[in-house]
DNA sequence: GTAGGGTTAG
């Protein structure tokens, strides 16, 4: 190898490794290949790099080399190793380098702080700065950032926050733009986007002028909370600071507008994009694909893939789970399962996501067993089941009844090893107070505490209906006080939970000073909330207080839909009054809500208990005609009725035709 | 024109 034709600009780096290359490759019958020639001259090439094996017996041939590859090398090869998220043994090779007294540098340090906050392990990552002193390596914006990411990694946001005011505060370190971006993504990312937008506003005011990260950043938590119409103010204050943005800005605010079903819009940016100059990526199309999907529109989003493969956009995974989940949210499991089939044929490499949305559409669908064998499969292939995995399978069996398979799933969740989540923990709790095994179901919800995680709304709303499910009125009475001492802020599902539970035990009293409590702050109410009360008081005997209340509301300003309409209706019913029970089915019309199957299957029930067949025949009439049909509960409810009094079956003619066919 | 920290989709 001619060593001299490498320039004196090259010096250190490439030239250690040109040289490096010359003697290792001589002496090893290793298969992969390291180097590659570059412009005549043969170049260490890191990434070729395969496992781990491979990095250490690098490191081993590096240390041993006289002279010494320079930092350069080793930083390189650390962090190609943690490219491969070989984290541990990164540190393990820098405490040999130490030992070895062999030369670091900035580079080396933040490598190793990111190694431990990739590892979760920020606290450990700390005890790296007294390195950087012992050395005499100065501290960075990139030491602190790392550290900043790895914080928020763990979730330990105060802290990351905390940090990144000492540095400025006690001017450790200027905060530049990628600290600022870090502390702002991390902050945005958990819904902290009033102050992901101040910390944007402070650099505009400072030293540090914000770039199109912060600004994207800014855009996308604005579009995630839907305000779409803020983003596209940031957007355009961008370009009025000649900061154009990119592609990333654009998909973002695509993605919000498909989220929030503001179609006309998404043409809008969408040209703007094109006129830009910048062309839609993997990214936007797969954003585009996904809003369709979500709308049951996946034959459109079909359209879509068809698109981009024309305009040389190539699909990836991420585009066909999108359409897989489109096909599964339909129930089309077949066409859920071709999409698939069509992603091996492409060579792509299924995910977890890919085999966890299987799982999901085949448990939706009653096909848990199918979905257990999905993930034998995947196990196969090399995808480790997550928690997500199980707790989809978990809630299949719930969902069937088959709760002591659910069981059986956690259970072996358990073993694996795996933590169970919130989610599992509802799951499982949710099906043991369908079967009413409260006792279970409170021994579960327990247990939450004692596995660092927190009951969440979620978690507590199953357990109350279930307690009231089974009238454990009192304890379910105790667990809201806990609850509103220690646990999270009750919302209005929880209200509504106990309300329904007050009234469907008679605890009329109970149930209205909570509804007047309420009713004091408007916030707290809805709709739902009045029909509830409203269905309440009529099942207790209070039909005029509920028709009061329903009359006040349309004053109120609230507009009625048709189950508060049905509500109405059946109360009525309940108290046989079928002609005002009937005028309300006509009011509800004039006024532009629809009665659909439930409200016609209520009056058609009403008319039938109270033996006024003529009118209840002129009302199916009404409702076949309008493509309603009747319901199991009128179906037996009719079959009942007929059996006691056979002569019905004469007044009604339809059904006779029915029969004779 | 050597190496470390930042933005979008399931």
């Amino acid at each position: 190898m001619a060593m001299s034709k490498i320039s004196l600009r090259e010096c250190n780096g490439i030239l250690s490794i040109s040289f490096f290359h010359i003697s290792y490759s001589s002496s090893s019958s290793s298969s992969y290949s390291r180097s590659s020639k570059v412009k005549g001259r043969i170049v260490l090439n890191f990434e070729k790099l395969k496992c781990l094996d491979d990095a250490v017996t690098l490191f081993h041939q590096m240390v041993t080399m006289k002279p010494l590859p320079c930092v350069v090398d080793f930083s390189k090869l650390f962090n190609n190793m943690i490219k491969m998220k070989h984290y541990s043994a990164v540190l393990s090779l820098f405490r040999q380098m130490q030992k070895l007294g062999i030369p670091i540098s900035d580079f080396i340090l933040s490598s190793m702080i990111n190694s431990y906050c990739l590892m979760h392990r920020a606290d450990y990552a700390f005890s790296v700065l007294p390195i950087y002193l012992k050395n005499g390596v100065s501290f960075d914006a990139v030491t602190f950032t790392t550290l900043i990411r790895g914080l928020f990694a763990e979730n330990k946001v105060k802290d990351a926050v905390e940090l990144f005011k000492k540095l400025v505060r006690e001017k450790i370190c200027d905060p530049d733009e990628i600290m600022y971006a870090t502390v702002m993504n991390g902050l945005s990312k958990r819904g902290h986007t009033h102050k992901t937008l101040s910390l944007l506003r402070l650099m505009e005011q400072g030293n540090t002028e914000p770039n199109i990260y912060n600004y994207s950043i800014v855009i996308d938590a604005l579009c995630k909370d839907g305000n779409l119409d803020a983003a596209i103010n940031i957007l355009n204050e961008m370009k009025q600071k000649n900061i154009y943005p990119n592609i990333v800005a654009y998909n973002s605010i695509i993605d919000g507008l498909c989220k929030f079903g503001q179609w006309e819009k998404v043409t809008t940016l969408f040209s703007e994009m094109v006129n830009l100059n910048m062309y839609p990526d993997v990214c936007t199309f797969n954003i585009l694909t996904d809003g369709l999907c979500k709308e049951g529109k996946v034959e459109d989003a079909e359209e879509v893939m068809k698109h981009m493969v024309e305009k040389g956009v190539e699909p990836n995974v991420i585009t066909y789970n999108v359409i897989m989940d489109g096909y599964c949210l339909c129930g089309q499991l077949d066409r859920a399962r071709g999409i698939f089939d069509i992603l091996i044929d492409k060579g792509i490499e299924p995910d977890i996501f890919s085999y966890n949305i299987l799982t999901d559409g085949l448990c939706k669908e009653g096909k848990v067993e199918d979905a257990e064998e999905v993930m034998k499969h995947m196990v196969e292939k090399g995808v480790e089941p997550n928690v997500i995995t199980y707790n989809v399978i978990m809630d299949g069996y719930c969902l069937c009844g088959q709760l002591d398979r659910a069981q059986r799933i956690f259970d072996i969740l358990i073993d694996k090893g795996i933590e169970p989540d919130i989610f599992s923990y509802n799951i499982l709790i949710n099906g043991y107070c369908k079967k009413k095994k409260l006792t279970k179901a409170m021994q579960l919800f327990r247990e939450i505490s004692h596995k660092r995680l927190k009951p969440n709304i979620v978690t507590y709303n199953t357990i109350l209906q279930g307690l009231f499910e089974v009238g454990r009125i009192g304890v379910a009475k105790q667990l809201f006080v806990e609850m509103v001492s220690t646990g999270p802020v009750p919302n209005l599902s929880i209200y509504h939970t106990l309300l329904d539970g007050y009234f469907k035990y008679g605890l009329v009293e109970e149930a209205m000073s909570l509804f007047n409590k309420l009713e004091t702050n408007k916030e707290n109410i809805d709709i739902e909330s009045y029909n509830i009360i409203i269905n309440g008081l009529s099942k207790n005997g209070e039909l005029d207080k509920a028709h009061a209340i329903f009359q006040k509301l349309s004053s109120m300003g609230l507009l009625l839909d048709v189950r508060i309409y049905t509500t109405m209706i059946t109360g009525f019913c309940l108290q046989g009054l079928l002609d005002e029970a009937k005028d309300m089915l006509r009011k509800m019309e004039e006024n532009g809500c629809f009665p659909n199957n439930v409200t016609y299957n209520v009056i058609v029930r009403g008319y039938l208990r109270c033996r006024k067949i003529n009118e209840m025949v002129t009302l199916m009439k009404e409702m076949t005609g309008r493509g309603f049909s009747f319901d199991a509960t009128t179906a037996k409810l009719l079959v009942k009725e007929i059996s006691e009094n056979p002569s019905i079956l004469d007044m009604i003619p339809e059904l006779h035709t029915e029969k004779k066919k």
